[in-house]
DNA sequence: CGACTCTTTGAATTTTGTCAAACTGAGTGG
DNA sequence: CCACTCAGTTTGACAAAATTCAAAGAGTCG
């Protein structure tokens, strides 16, 4: 964790970074993308489905979530963001909204206009690319989540999530080695997998008996990462990261 | 169906207008596009999960689908592609494909090496958006197939996959009314759902005695499509089609 | 007419959900 | 600093949705 003049922005970067090299005038021109830092508390809604969106949000500390309702009151969880997402890319293209997004945690996030960002591609194409590539690894993550709930079952389905937030986490420097902070209630982790919070708990409750997880409170740490790889299914491939030969 | 020199790249072009005016260069552009074509039979791999891609696929004629395996040798379908979809176009950015896709029906396809696609999208940048805004409705439908699998009960997920069947075959002209032609098996619907092929069958003969649904071999017709849409808790928004009064 | 694949049916089983209540821990205000 | 609250976790007993297995019909194609 550098410190810098504009530490937060580094989350963005770090995250473009992890799959290319940025050129020192992109990596100028996103360290100064106008942004409005806006802190938000946990629990907060920050865009809402069926808007249309003139500025996109970058995640910069915190987890949030995007999430979509069901006509029956049901909720599902579409994704986790974590710092360095740019959690409504899709509305820069779209008219409206199809999901939510909220906050899990207290969050700190950018916004910056469409105008800014479409300027921006236009003048790095490189930059363009890496954003239209981001929310194609965005949609892989989907698919991959999709097969998770359509043809695992539950067990499998918690210990890939896991996997999953683990190693994303480690991508942006937010986990050491095998732990890393994972503030998301079972709750939520039913929400994402299509499951109950109640059997949710048995499940982990499992994971804990058999030696492959050690979750208390916020704190994941994985003792046996051979192990939760196989019993979640994982492989890693579909979030098209630069290899990771500790988690592979 | 109008019958012109290239029939079949109307397929593209009439998916890409079904969303914004394309310009006469834009047009000519897209008419004018080098394309490889190949008949497929069905049952055919077009591309392979885990592969590299020098090309995209543009489907012009059948149904394909794209499908993914778990560790267990359970498959989930992740999409139904219909004529007009570039049904891998994540590989032009990503460098391994994370799923595979196969046709179902007997299929006409093009190949556009990403050399040609690159080109293009440099010189016509409304095209890059609308590709771009292509792989994100790809992503919206990836979303709402989450919900539908995680968070809506069997029969409610079957009749939610016609309505959109219906509804996107409609938008690139091949459905008349509230009827088409729906070659997908039953194990294919389950495959797609995250259910057994036993189960769709109860279903949908349920569906069927509800009078919601008439489907025999391969065509669907919906006889009470307000009833189909409520059993569905179908909202086509997020395929972010123009809208089109009669499915609202 | 086989040889297929796909659909349909029945009965038993499994996974997961539901409901209801107790427990835990972190924060809050008196 | 101690109740008190509140959200989250845990437990138990029961119910429901969907799966499994097995086998019988139907439709299609060479």
């Amino acid at each position: 964790m550098t410190v810098t003049l504009f530490p937060t922005k580094h989350a963005l970067v770090r995250k473009l970074e992890s799959t290319f090299t940025l050129a020192d005038d992109e990596r100028h021109a996103l360290l100064n993308l106008p942004m409005q830092l806006t802190k938000l508390g946990p629990g907060q809604t920050i865009v809402r489905e069926g808007h249309h969106l003139s500025r996109s949000c970058v995640l910069l500390e915190g987890f949030a979530c995007s999430y979509k309702a069901t006509g029956y009151g049901k909720r599902q969880i579409l994704a986790f963001n974590i710092p360095g997402d740019i959690v409504d890319l899709h509305g820069l293209h779209l008219e409206v909204l199809d999901n939510s997004v909220g906050t899990i945690t207290p969050c700190t996030v950018g916004y910056v206009p469409h105008e800014i960002l479409r300027d921006l591609c236009g003048r790095y194409p490189r930059i363009a690319a890496a954003l239209w590539r981001g929310t194609l690894v965005d949609a892989a993550i989907f698919r991959e989540w999709l097969i998770n709930v359509g043809r695992r079952e539950a067990s499998v389905r918690i210990a890939h999530l896991l996997c999953e937030m683990l190693v994303r986490l480690r991508a942006v420097g937010l986990a050491e080695g095998y732990s890393c902070d994972l503030p998301i209630t079972q709750g939520q982790v039913a929400d994402a997998l299509g499951l109950t919070p109640v059997y949710v708990n048995r499940v982990l409750q499992a994971l804990r008996a058999d030696g492959l997880i050690d979750l208390k409170g916020n704190c994941l740490s994985v003792p046996a990462w051979d192990k939760l790889r196989k019993a979640g299914d994982f492989d890693p491939t579909y979030l098209h990261l630069e290899r990771d030969p500790a988690t592979a």
